[in-house]
DNA sequence: CCGCGGACGTGCGCTGCCGCACAGCCAGTC
DNA sequence: GACTGGCTGTGCGGCAGCGCACGTCCGCGG
Protein backbone atom coordinates (compact mmCIF):
# COMPACT_ATOMS: atom_id res chain seq x y z
CA UNK A 1 0.00 0.00 0.00
CA UNK A 2 1.06 3.38 -0.70
CA UNK A 3 1.42 6.01 2.00
CA UNK A 4 -1.24 8.81 2.32
CA UNK A 5 0.70 11.09 1.40
CA UNK A 6 1.08 9.40 -2.03
CA UNK A 7 -2.15 8.68 -2.51
CA UNK A 8 -3.03 12.38 -2.32
CA UNK A 9 -0.31 13.11 -5.07
CA UNK A 10 -1.40 10.30 -7.39
CA UNK A 11 -5.59 11.52 -6.41
CA UNK A 12 -4.05 15.28 -7.44
CA UNK A 13 -2.69 14.03 -10.84
CA UNK A 14 -5.35 12.03 -11.80
CA UNK A 15 -8.62 13.34 -10.29
CA UNK A 16 -8.08 16.85 -10.53
CA UNK A 17 -9.46 19.27 -12.38
CA UNK A 18 -8.14 19.61 -15.76
CA UNK A 19 -8.65 23.65 -16.52
CA UNK A 20 -6.70 24.10 -13.02
CA UNK A 21 -4.48 21.26 -14.11
CA UNK A 22 -3.73 23.20 -17.35
CA UNK A 23 -3.17 26.47 -15.29
CA UNK A 24 1.20 27.48 -15.60
CA UNK A 25 2.18 26.36 -12.00
CA UNK A 26 2.74 30.10 -10.07
CA UNK A 27 -0.75 30.46 -11.24
CA UNK A 28 -2.49 27.52 -10.04
CA UNK A 29 -0.71 27.75 -6.82
CA UNK A 30 -2.18 31.39 -5.44
CA UNK A 31 -5.41 29.97 -6.87
CA UNK A 32 -5.42 26.90 -4.85
CA UNK A 33 -5.12 28.93 -2.17
CA UNK A 34 -8.03 30.46 -2.52
CA UNK A 35 -10.22 27.32 -2.72
CA UNK A 36 -11.90 24.54 -0.69
CA UNK A 37 -12.55 21.46 -1.00
CA UNK A 38 -16.15 20.48 -0.98
CA UNK A 39 -18.46 17.58 -1.33
CA UNK A 40 -21.50 17.83 -3.69
CA UNK A 41 -24.59 15.92 -3.23
CA UNK A 42 -26.94 14.02 -5.56
CA UNK A 43 -29.58 16.38 -6.99
CA UNK A 44 -28.16 19.72 -4.81
CA UNK A 45 -28.61 22.62 -6.84
CA UNK A 46 -25.74 25.09 -7.32
CA UNK A 47 -27.86 27.60 -9.08
CA UNK A 48 -30.82 29.02 -10.39
CA UNK A 49 -31.33 30.90 -13.66
CA UNK A 50 -31.70 34.34 -12.85
CA UNK A 51 -30.11 34.24 -9.63
CA UNK A 52 -26.90 35.49 -8.11
CA UNK A 53 -23.71 32.97 -7.90
CA UNK A 54 -22.14 32.93 -4.82
CA UNK A 55 -19.21 30.19 -6.01
CA UNK A 56 -17.46 28.88 -8.95
CA UNK A 57 -17.57 25.21 -8.98
CA UNK A 58 -14.41 22.89 -10.30
CA UNK A 59 -15.51 19.61 -10.49
CA UNK A 60 -12.94 16.86 -9.59
CA UNK A 61 -15.09 13.59 -9.47
CA UNK A 62 -18.36 14.91 -9.42
CA UNK A 63 -21.00 15.92 -12.28
CA UNK A 64 -22.81 18.66 -12.61
CA UNK A 65 -25.86 19.10 -15.55
CA UNK A 66 -26.60 22.61 -16.85
CA UNK A 67 -30.70 22.56 -17.49
CA UNK A 68 -31.53 25.49 -19.44
CA UNK A 69 -35.71 26.40 -18.72
CA UNK A 70 -37.85 28.14 -21.43
CA UNK A 71 -40.67 30.53 -20.95
CA UNK A 72 -42.91 28.19 -20.66
CA UNK A 73 -41.34 25.98 -18.31
CA UNK A 74 -39.98 23.26 -20.38
CA UNK A 75 -36.40 22.08 -19.43
CA UNK A 76 -33.78 20.52 -21.16
CA UNK A 77 -30.09 19.85 -20.14
CA UNK A 78 -28.32 21.10 -22.10
CA UNK A 79 -24.39 20.56 -20.89
CA UNK A 80 -22.25 18.42 -18.58
CA UNK A 81 -19.64 19.28 -16.34
CA UNK A 82 -17.14 17.31 -15.08
CA UNK A 83 -13.34 17.87 -13.89
CA UNK A 84 -12.84 18.76 -17.44
CA UNK A 85 -14.99 21.86 -16.52
CA UNK A 86 -16.51 24.26 -14.29
CA UNK A 87 -19.10 26.07 -13.14
CA UNK A 88 -19.85 29.22 -13.43
CA UNK A 89 -17.96 30.86 -16.20
CA UNK A 90 -20.65 33.71 -16.42
CA UNK A 91 -18.52 35.04 -13.46
CA UNK A 92 -15.73 35.24 -16.11
CA UNK A 93 -17.95 37.30 -18.68
CA UNK A 94 -19.12 39.68 -16.43
CA UNK A 95 -22.09 38.56 -15.51
CA UNK A 96 -22.93 37.52 -11.58
CA UNK A 97 -26.03 36.10 -13.34
CA UNK A 98 -26.83 32.19 -13.54
CA UNK A 99 -27.82 31.63 -16.48
CA UNK A 100 -28.82 28.29 -16.09
CA UNK A 101 -30.20 25.69 -13.89
CA UNK A 102 -26.55 23.93 -11.90
CA UNK A 103 -28.13 20.19 -10.24
CA UNK A 104 -25.21 18.03 -8.94
CA UNK A 105 -25.91 15.06 -11.51
CA UNK A 106 -23.28 12.49 -10.07
CA UNK A 107 -22.18 12.58 -6.28
CA UNK A 108 -18.72 13.75 -5.12
CA UNK A 109 -15.77 16.04 -4.61
CA UNK A 110 -15.26 19.67 -5.97
CA UNK A 111 -12.62 22.86 -5.96
CA UNK A 112 -15.08 25.80 -5.16
CA UNK A 113 -14.33 29.48 -4.94
CA UNK A 114 -15.80 32.64 -3.88
CA UNK A 115 -16.97 34.47 -6.78
CA UNK A 116 -16.24 37.70 -6.49
CA UNK A 117 -12.65 36.09 -5.96
CA UNK A 118 -12.57 34.39 -8.57
CA UNK A 119 -13.77 37.27 -10.90
CA UNK A 120 -10.92 39.28 -9.47
CA UNK A 121 -8.19 36.69 -10.23
CA UNK A 122 -9.60 36.73 -14.05
CA UNK A 123 -9.33 40.39 -13.78
CA UNK A 124 -6.19 40.47 -12.92
CA UNK A 125 -4.49 36.92 -13.88
CA UNK A 126 -4.40 36.39 -18.20
CA UNK A 127 -3.14 33.19 -17.93
CA UNK A 128 -5.80 32.16 -16.11
CA UNK A 129 -8.53 33.99 -18.36
CA UNK A 130 -6.09 32.46 -21.31
CA UNK A 131 -7.41 28.86 -20.03
CA UNK A 132 -10.82 29.82 -18.75
CA UNK A 133 -12.19 31.54 -21.85
CA UNK A 134 -11.18 28.41 -23.68
CA UNK A 135 -13.21 26.77 -21.73
CA UNK A 136 -16.17 29.08 -22.21
CA UNK A 137 -15.52 28.59 -26.05
CA UNK A 138 -15.45 24.47 -25.74
CA UNK A 139 -19.21 25.28 -23.62
CA UNK A 140 -20.46 27.20 -26.44
CA UNK A 141 -19.16 24.86 -29.02
CA UNK A 142 -21.21 22.28 -26.76
CA UNK A 143 -24.26 24.29 -26.67
CA UNK A 144 -24.68 24.85 -30.04
CA UNK A 145 -24.03 20.97 -30.84
CA UNK A 146 -26.33 19.97 -28.21
CA UNK A 147 -29.05 22.13 -30.36
CA UNK A 148 -28.09 20.58 -33.65
CA UNK A 149 -28.20 16.50 -31.83
CA UNK A 150 -31.35 17.05 -29.94
CA UNK A 151 -33.63 17.74 -33.31
CA UNK A 152 -31.68 15.55 -35.51
CA UNK A 153 -30.86 12.46 -33.25
CA UNK A 154 -33.15 9.75 -32.18
CA UNK A 155 -33.66 9.13 -28.39
CA UNK A 156 -31.19 5.80 -29.04
CA UNK A 157 -28.44 7.74 -29.71
CA UNK A 158 -28.54 10.68 -27.74
CA UNK A 159 -29.44 8.27 -24.25
CA UNK A 160 -26.50 6.21 -25.84
CA UNK A 161 -23.87 9.51 -25.84
CA UNK A 162 -25.02 11.00 -23.03
CA UNK A 163 -24.36 7.56 -20.59
CA UNK A 164 -20.97 8.07 -22.47
CA UNK A 165 -20.04 11.76 -21.43
CA UNK A 166 -21.44 11.12 -17.81
CA UNK A 167 -19.15 7.87 -17.87
CA UNK A 168 -16.11 9.77 -18.53
CA UNK A 169 -17.20 12.46 -15.69
CA UNK A 170 -17.15 10.26 -13.00
CA UNK A 171 -14.91 7.72 -14.09
CA UNK A 172 -16.64 5.33 -13.39
CA UNK A 173 -18.58 2.52 -15.49
CA UNK A 174 -20.96 2.11 -13.13
CA UNK A 175 -23.46 5.55 -11.93
CA UNK A 176 -26.71 6.02 -10.26
CA UNK A 177 -29.67 7.04 -12.36
CA UNK A 178 -33.04 6.42 -13.16
CA UNK A 179 -34.85 6.41 -16.18
CA UNK A 180 -37.22 9.31 -14.96
CA UNK A 181 -34.13 11.47 -14.14
CA UNK A 182 -32.39 10.42 -17.90
CA UNK A 183 -36.23 11.85 -19.62
CA UNK A 184 -35.77 14.92 -17.57
CA UNK A 185 -32.33 15.22 -18.96
CA UNK A 186 -32.97 14.31 -22.75
CA UNK A 187 -36.12 16.15 -23.30
CA UNK A 188 -38.21 12.88 -23.78
CA UNK A 189 -40.92 11.04 -21.89
CA UNK A 190 -39.95 8.38 -19.19
CA UNK A 191 -41.36 5.66 -21.35
CA UNK A 192 -39.03 6.39 -24.33
CA UNK A 193 -36.35 6.00 -21.87
CA UNK A 194 -37.38 2.52 -20.74
CA UNK A 195 -37.49 1.79 -24.27
CA UNK A 196 -33.83 3.01 -25.62
CA UNK A 197 -32.20 2.06 -22.44
CA UNK A 198 -34.03 -1.41 -23.27
CA UNK A 199 -32.77 -1.73 -26.95
CA UNK A 200 -29.55 -0.60 -25.63
CA UNK A 201 -29.48 -3.51 -22.97
CA UNK A 202 -30.90 -5.83 -25.21
CA UNK A 203 -28.11 -5.15 -27.53
CA UNK A 204 -25.58 -5.91 -24.58
CA UNK A 205 -23.93 -2.38 -24.39
CA UNK A 206 -25.37 -1.73 -20.86
CA UNK A 207 -26.83 -2.97 -17.86
CA UNK A 208 -29.35 -1.07 -15.22
CA UNK A 209 -31.36 -2.32 -12.45
CA UNK A 210 -33.65 -0.04 -10.27
CA UNK A 211 -31.30 3.13 -10.77
CA UNK A 212 -28.18 1.68 -11.31
CA UNK A 213 -26.45 1.91 -14.76
CA UNK A 214 -23.68 0.46 -15.63
CA UNK A 215 -21.30 0.45 -19.15
CA UNK A 216 -20.53 -3.19 -20.36
CA UNK A 217 -18.82 -1.97 -23.44
CA UNK A 218 -18.28 1.66 -24.48
CA UNK A 219 -17.06 0.90 -27.93
CA UNK A 220 -20.08 -0.40 -28.65
CA UNK A 221 -22.23 2.23 -27.15
CA UNK A 222 -20.15 4.55 -29.07
CA UNK A 223 -21.26 3.03 -32.21
CA UNK A 224 -25.22 3.19 -30.94
CA UNK A 225 -24.33 7.12 -29.85
CA UNK A 226 -24.47 9.74 -32.25
CA UNK A 227 -20.95 10.82 -33.35
CA UNK A 228 -21.50 13.80 -31.22
CA UNK A 229 -20.20 12.25 -28.33
CA UNK A 230 -16.57 11.94 -30.32
CA UNK A 231 -17.38 15.54 -31.83
CA UNK A 232 -17.43 17.12 -28.69
CA UNK A 233 -14.49 15.31 -27.34
CA UNK A 234 -12.33 16.47 -29.99
CA UNK A 235 -13.42 20.05 -29.99
CA UNK A 236 -12.32 19.96 -26.02
CA UNK A 237 -9.02 18.31 -26.94
CA UNK A 238 -8.47 20.78 -29.90
CA UNK A 239 -9.13 23.86 -28.21
CA UNK A 240 -7.80 23.36 -24.73
CA UNK A 241 -4.55 21.51 -25.48
CA UNK A 242 -3.20 25.10 -27.01
CA UNK A 243 -4.16 26.75 -23.56
CA UNK A 244 -1.89 24.43 -21.27
CA UNK A 245 0.76 27.23 -20.92
CA UNK A 246 2.59 24.76 -18.04
CA UNK A 247 3.36 21.42 -17.82
CA UNK A 248 1.34 19.76 -14.57
CA UNK B 1 -34.29 67.24 -46.42
CA UNK B 2 -31.65 66.87 -44.16
CA UNK B 3 -28.14 67.76 -45.11
CA UNK B 4 -25.38 65.02 -45.41
CA UNK B 5 -23.65 65.21 -42.16
CA UNK B 6 -27.02 65.59 -40.09
CA UNK B 7 -27.94 62.17 -42.01
CA UNK B 8 -24.54 60.43 -41.12
CA UNK B 9 -25.09 61.59 -37.40
CA UNK B 10 -28.49 60.03 -37.57
CA UNK B 11 -27.27 56.94 -38.91
CA UNK B 12 -25.19 56.42 -36.73
CA UNK B 13 -27.00 56.95 -33.75
CA UNK B 14 -29.70 54.96 -34.60
CA UNK B 15 -28.19 52.19 -37.25
CA UNK B 16 -24.77 51.63 -35.50
CA UNK B 17 -23.73 48.76 -33.59
CA UNK B 18 -25.18 48.39 -30.59
CA UNK B 19 -22.04 46.66 -29.00
CA UNK B 20 -19.72 49.88 -30.46
CA UNK B 21 -22.17 52.10 -29.15
CA UNK B 22 -22.14 51.02 -25.74
CA UNK B 23 -18.30 51.10 -25.74
CA UNK B 24 -17.10 54.63 -23.16
CA UNK B 25 -16.31 57.43 -25.99
CA UNK B 26 -12.55 56.89 -25.32
CA UNK B 27 -12.53 53.47 -26.38
CA UNK B 28 -15.03 53.55 -29.15
CA UNK B 29 -13.12 56.13 -30.84
CA UNK B 30 -9.90 54.15 -30.67
CA UNK B 31 -12.04 51.10 -31.95
CA UNK B 32 -13.57 52.86 -34.77
CA UNK B 33 -10.15 53.77 -36.29
CA UNK B 34 -8.97 50.25 -36.84
CA UNK B 35 -12.93 49.96 -38.37
CA UNK B 36 -13.61 49.98 -41.81
CA UNK B 37 -17.30 49.92 -43.31
CA UNK B 38 -17.47 46.63 -45.60
CA UNK B 39 -20.68 45.80 -47.36
CA UNK B 40 -21.76 42.74 -46.75
CA UNK B 41 -23.54 40.44 -49.83
CA UNK B 42 -26.47 38.01 -49.27
CA UNK B 43 -25.36 34.33 -48.43
CA UNK B 44 -21.72 35.43 -48.53
CA UNK B 45 -19.85 33.24 -46.06
CA UNK B 46 -18.39 35.36 -43.59
CA UNK B 47 -16.44 31.66 -41.64
CA UNK B 48 -16.50 28.40 -42.15
CA UNK B 49 -15.96 26.23 -39.12
CA UNK B 50 -12.49 24.89 -38.17
CA UNK B 51 -10.88 27.40 -40.27
CA UNK B 52 -9.60 30.20 -39.29
CA UNK B 53 -10.96 33.77 -39.00
CA UNK B 54 -9.23 36.87 -40.56
CA UNK B 55 -11.89 39.03 -39.72
CA UNK B 56 -14.43 40.33 -37.04
CA UNK B 57 -17.78 41.90 -37.74
CA UNK B 58 -20.18 44.40 -35.88
CA UNK B 59 -23.30 44.13 -38.35
CA UNK B 60 -25.19 47.75 -38.82
CA UNK B 61 -27.96 46.66 -41.04
CA UNK B 62 -26.70 43.71 -42.27
CA UNK B 63 -27.97 39.87 -40.69
CA UNK B 64 -25.21 37.12 -40.12
CA UNK B 65 -26.52 33.42 -39.11
CA UNK B 66 -24.42 30.92 -37.22
CA UNK B 67 -25.17 27.76 -38.44
CA UNK B 68 -23.46 24.68 -36.75
CA UNK B 69 -22.86 21.23 -38.63
CA UNK B 70 -22.66 17.90 -36.72
CA UNK B 71 -20.54 15.27 -37.85
CA UNK B 72 -23.06 13.61 -40.15
CA UNK B 73 -23.26 16.63 -42.18
CA UNK B 74 -27.04 17.92 -40.44
CA UNK B 75 -26.77 21.81 -40.06
CA UNK B 76 -28.98 24.12 -37.76
CA UNK B 77 -29.27 27.64 -37.83
CA UNK B 78 -28.22 28.31 -33.39
CA UNK B 79 -27.54 32.04 -33.37
CA UNK B 80 -28.57 35.43 -35.37
CA UNK B 81 -26.81 38.16 -35.30
CA UNK B 82 -27.56 41.69 -36.31
CA UNK B 83 -26.42 45.10 -35.12
CA UNK B 84 -26.74 44.11 -31.72
CA UNK B 85 -23.77 41.66 -31.58
CA UNK B 86 -21.10 40.53 -33.55
CA UNK B 87 -19.49 37.34 -35.08
CA UNK B 88 -15.99 36.38 -33.89
CA UNK B 89 -16.46 35.86 -30.60
CA UNK B 90 -13.95 33.78 -30.47
CA UNK B 91 -11.39 35.35 -30.86
CA UNK B 92 -12.32 37.15 -27.74
CA UNK B 93 -11.85 33.65 -26.13
CA UNK B 94 -8.24 33.18 -27.76
CA UNK B 95 -9.50 30.77 -30.16
CA UNK B 96 -9.09 32.05 -33.86
CA UNK B 97 -11.14 28.83 -35.28
CA UNK B 98 -14.23 29.92 -36.66
CA UNK B 99 -16.70 27.54 -34.58
CA UNK B 100 -19.52 27.92 -36.82
CA UNK B 101 -20.53 28.28 -40.23
CA UNK B 102 -21.39 32.56 -40.49
CA UNK B 103 -23.42 33.05 -44.10
CA UNK B 104 -24.93 36.79 -44.58
CA UNK B 105 -28.41 36.45 -43.89
CA UNK B 106 -29.64 39.98 -45.26
CA UNK B 107 -27.52 42.05 -47.10
CA UNK B 108 -26.02 44.85 -45.66
CA UNK B 109 -23.38 47.00 -44.37
CA UNK B 110 -21.15 46.12 -41.30
CA UNK B 111 -18.09 46.97 -39.43
CA UNK B 112 -14.93 45.03 -39.68
CA UNK B 113 -11.96 44.73 -37.74
CA UNK B 114 -8.51 42.39 -38.21
CA UNK B 115 -8.93 39.39 -36.27
CA UNK B 116 -5.55 39.66 -34.61
CA UNK B 117 -6.22 43.20 -33.70
CA UNK B 118 -9.67 43.18 -32.62
CA UNK B 119 -7.09 40.35 -30.33
CA UNK B 120 -4.71 42.89 -29.10
CA UNK B 121 -7.46 45.52 -28.27
CA UNK B 122 -9.31 42.62 -26.31
CA UNK B 123 -6.19 42.35 -23.94
CA UNK B 124 -5.11 45.79 -23.51
CA UNK B 125 -8.46 47.49 -23.46
CA UNK B 126 -10.71 46.36 -20.08
CA UNK B 127 -13.84 48.32 -21.05
CA UNK B 128 -13.68 46.57 -24.16
CA UNK B 129 -13.46 43.21 -23.31
CA UNK B 130 -16.48 44.29 -20.70
CA UNK B 131 -18.43 44.40 -23.36
CA UNK B 132 -17.72 42.23 -24.97
CA UNK B 133 -18.23 39.58 -22.63
CA UNK B 134 -21.44 40.48 -21.52
CA UNK B 135 -22.20 39.56 -25.51
CA UNK B 136 -20.62 36.37 -24.80
CA UNK B 137 -23.14 35.22 -21.92
CA UNK B 138 -25.69 36.80 -24.11
CA UNK B 139 -25.06 34.33 -27.11
CA UNK B 140 -24.81 31.54 -24.74
CA UNK B 141 -27.85 31.91 -23.63
CA UNK B 142 -29.06 32.32 -27.02
CA UNK B 143 -27.58 28.89 -27.57
CA UNK B 144 -28.94 27.42 -24.73
CA UNK B 145 -32.26 28.79 -25.44
CA UNK B 146 -32.27 27.68 -29.35
CA UNK B 147 -31.30 24.24 -28.39
CA UNK B 148 -35.01 23.56 -25.96
CA UNK B 149 -37.07 25.22 -28.37
CA UNK B 150 -35.70 23.79 -31.54
CA UNK B 151 -36.76 20.38 -29.36
CA UNK B 152 -40.15 21.85 -27.39
CA UNK B 153 -41.64 24.17 -29.90
CA UNK B 154 -43.52 23.64 -33.17
CA UNK B 155 -42.42 24.21 -36.59
CA UNK B 156 -44.99 27.06 -37.04
CA UNK B 157 -43.93 28.72 -33.78
CA UNK B 158 -40.36 28.79 -34.35
CA UNK B 159 -40.84 30.44 -37.80
CA UNK B 160 -42.74 33.38 -36.08
CA UNK B 161 -39.57 33.52 -33.40
CA UNK B 162 -37.17 33.27 -36.38
CA UNK B 163 -39.16 36.28 -38.18
CA UNK B 164 -39.39 38.57 -35.65
CA UNK B 165 -36.13 37.96 -34.76
CA UNK B 166 -35.18 38.70 -38.44
CA UNK B 167 -37.43 41.55 -38.52
CA UNK B 168 -36.07 43.51 -35.54
CA UNK B 169 -32.34 42.66 -36.73
CA UNK B 170 -33.12 43.76 -40.35
CA UNK B 171 -34.82 47.10 -39.22
CA UNK B 172 -37.50 46.52 -41.99
CA UNK B 173 -40.60 44.70 -42.21
CA UNK B 174 -39.84 43.36 -45.61
CA UNK B 175 -37.03 41.24 -46.24
CA UNK B 176 -36.32 38.47 -48.72
CA UNK B 177 -36.08 34.90 -48.06
CA UNK B 178 -37.22 31.78 -49.52
CA UNK B 179 -39.64 28.55 -47.55
CA UNK B 180 -36.05 26.74 -48.91
CA UNK B 181 -33.76 28.86 -46.82
CA UNK B 182 -36.01 29.04 -44.23
CA UNK B 183 -36.37 25.23 -43.80
CA UNK B 184 -32.70 25.34 -43.74
CA UNK B 185 -32.27 27.41 -41.32
CA UNK B 186 -34.71 25.92 -39.11
CA UNK B 187 -33.51 22.11 -39.75
CA UNK B 188 -37.10 20.94 -41.24
CA UNK B 189 -38.45 20.02 -44.39
CA UNK B 190 -38.69 22.98 -47.72
CA UNK B 191 -42.66 21.86 -47.19
CA UNK B 192 -42.89 22.37 -43.85
CA UNK B 193 -42.24 25.81 -44.03
CA UNK B 194 -44.55 26.42 -46.81
CA UNK B 195 -47.26 24.44 -44.50
CA UNK B 196 -46.57 27.08 -41.39
CA UNK B 197 -46.16 29.69 -43.38
CA UNK B 198 -49.21 29.52 -44.94
CA UNK B 199 -50.96 29.23 -41.77
CA UNK B 200 -49.15 32.31 -40.41
CA UNK B 201 -50.45 33.58 -44.09
CA UNK B 202 -53.80 32.69 -43.16
CA UNK B 203 -54.13 34.77 -39.88
CA UNK B 204 -53.12 37.95 -41.78
CA UNK B 205 -49.85 37.84 -39.67
CA UNK B 206 -47.31 37.94 -42.85
CA UNK B 207 -47.60 38.21 -46.27
CA UNK B 208 -45.03 36.36 -49.24
CA UNK B 209 -44.63 36.18 -52.53
CA UNK B 210 -41.52 34.44 -54.36
CA UNK B 211 -38.84 35.11 -52.00
CA UNK B 212 -40.05 38.41 -50.15
CA UNK B 213 -41.65 38.20 -46.91
CA UNK B 214 -43.81 41.19 -45.55
CA UNK B 215 -44.55 40.82 -41.51
CA UNK B 216 -48.07 42.77 -41.37
CA UNK B 217 -48.82 42.35 -38.03
CA UNK B 218 -45.82 42.24 -35.52
CA UNK B 219 -47.82 41.77 -32.31
CA UNK B 220 -49.88 38.95 -33.62
CA UNK B 221 -47.27 37.34 -34.98
CA UNK B 222 -45.62 37.28 -31.63
CA UNK B 223 -48.57 35.95 -30.25
CA UNK B 224 -47.84 32.69 -32.99
CA UNK B 225 -44.30 32.62 -31.65
CA UNK B 226 -42.70 30.93 -28.89
CA UNK B 227 -42.36 32.93 -25.51
CA UNK B 228 -38.39 32.33 -26.86
CA UNK B 229 -38.55 35.93 -28.98
CA UNK B 230 -39.11 38.00 -26.50
CA UNK B 231 -37.28 36.12 -23.80
CA UNK B 232 -34.45 36.53 -25.94
CA UNK B 233 -34.81 40.04 -26.09
CA UNK B 234 -35.26 40.49 -22.27
CA UNK B 235 -31.68 38.59 -21.56
CA UNK B 236 -30.00 40.63 -24.11
CA UNK B 237 -31.40 44.02 -22.50
CA UNK B 238 -30.63 42.94 -19.20
CA UNK B 239 -27.45 41.98 -19.54
CA UNK B 240 -26.15 44.53 -21.49
CA UNK B 241 -27.43 47.24 -19.95
CA UNK B 242 -24.85 47.01 -17.08
CA UNK B 243 -22.31 47.43 -19.88
CA UNK B 244 -23.23 50.59 -21.09
CA UNK B 245 -20.34 52.30 -19.24
CA UNK B 246 -20.81 55.38 -21.43
CA UNK B 247 -23.57 57.31 -23.02
CA UNK B 248 -23.41 57.76 -26.74
C1' DC C 1 -43.67 -11.61 6.19
C1' DC C 2 -46.52 -8.24 4.34
C1' DG C 3 -47.45 -3.79 2.63
C1' DC C 4 -46.05 0.13 0.22
C1' DG C 5 -43.69 3.19 -2.68
C1' DG C 6 -40.45 3.88 -6.12
C1' DA C 7 -38.70 2.12 -10.45
C1' DC C 8 -39.47 -0.22 -14.72
C1' DG C 9 -42.44 -2.42 -18.63
C1' DT C 10 -46.09 -2.07 -21.94
C1' DG C 11 -50.06 -0.81 -24.74
C1' DC C 12 -53.03 2.41 -27.55
C1' DG C 13 -54.50 6.17 -30.17
C1' DC C 14 -52.72 10.52 -31.76
C1' DT C 15 -49.95 14.09 -33.93
C1' DG C 16 -46.15 16.48 -36.07
C1' DC C 17 -42.89 15.91 -39.09
C1' DC C 18 -40.35 13.14 -42.60
C1' DG C 19 -39.28 11.46 -47.36
C1' DC C 20 -40.79 11.52 -51.67
C1' DA C 21 -43.14 13.07 -55.48
C1' DC C 22 -45.60 15.79 -58.62
C1' DA C 23 -48.28 19.72 -60.05
C1' DG C 24 -48.99 24.80 -60.65
C1' DC C 25 -47.04 29.19 -61.11
C1' DC C 26 -44.39 33.26 -61.66
C1' DA C 27 -40.32 35.99 -63.69
C1' DG C 28 -37.10 36.55 -66.36
C1' DT C 29 -34.68 35.13 -71.18
C1' DC C 30 -34.20 34.38 -75.83
C1' DG D 1 -44.66 34.65 -76.73
C1' DA D 2 -42.94 30.28 -75.75
C1' DC D 3 -39.36 28.30 -72.61
C1' DT D 4 -37.04 27.49 -68.59
C1' DG D 5 -35.67 27.50 -63.92
C1' DG D 6 -36.68 28.73 -59.44
C1' DC D 7 -40.37 29.07 -56.00
C1' DT D 8 -44.59 27.43 -53.89
C1' DG D 9 -48.71 24.21 -53.05
C1' DT D 10 -50.26 19.64 -51.99
C1' DG D 11 -50.77 14.77 -51.29
C1' DC D 12 -49.60 10.17 -49.29
C1' DG D 13 -47.57 6.61 -46.55
C1' DG D 14 -44.60 6.07 -42.67
C1' DC D 15 -42.67 6.63 -38.12
C1' DA D 16 -40.79 8.58 -33.85
C1' DG D 17 -42.26 10.29 -29.90
C1' DC D 18 -46.35 12.06 -27.07
C1' DG D 19 -49.99 11.67 -23.44
C1' DC D 20 -52.16 8.68 -20.76
C1' DA D 21 -52.82 4.74 -18.25
C1' DC D 22 -52.23 0.43 -16.08
C1' DG D 23 -49.48 -3.52 -14.76
C1' DT D 24 -45.31 -5.61 -12.71
C1' DC D 25 -41.45 -6.02 -9.97
C1' DC D 26 -38.08 -4.99 -6.46
C1' DG D 27 -36.49 -3.57 -1.92
C1' DC D 28 -37.18 -1.63 2.29
C1' DG D 29 -39.53 -0.72 6.70
C1' DG D 30 -42.85 -2.03 9.89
Amino acid sequence: MRSKTLRSKAAFEAGANRLVTALPQRSRKRFLARCERVELRFAAVLGVEGEPMQHVYFPIDSVISLVTTLADGARLEVGIIGNEGMLGMSILLGVNVAPQRAIVQGGGSALRMNAAVFRRYCERDSDLRKVMNRYVHVLMEQLAQTAACTLYHRVESRLARWLLMTRQRVGNDRFNLTHEFLAYMLGVRRAGVTHAAGSLQGQGLIDYRRGAITVLDPRGLQRASCACYVRGNAIYARTLRLARTARP
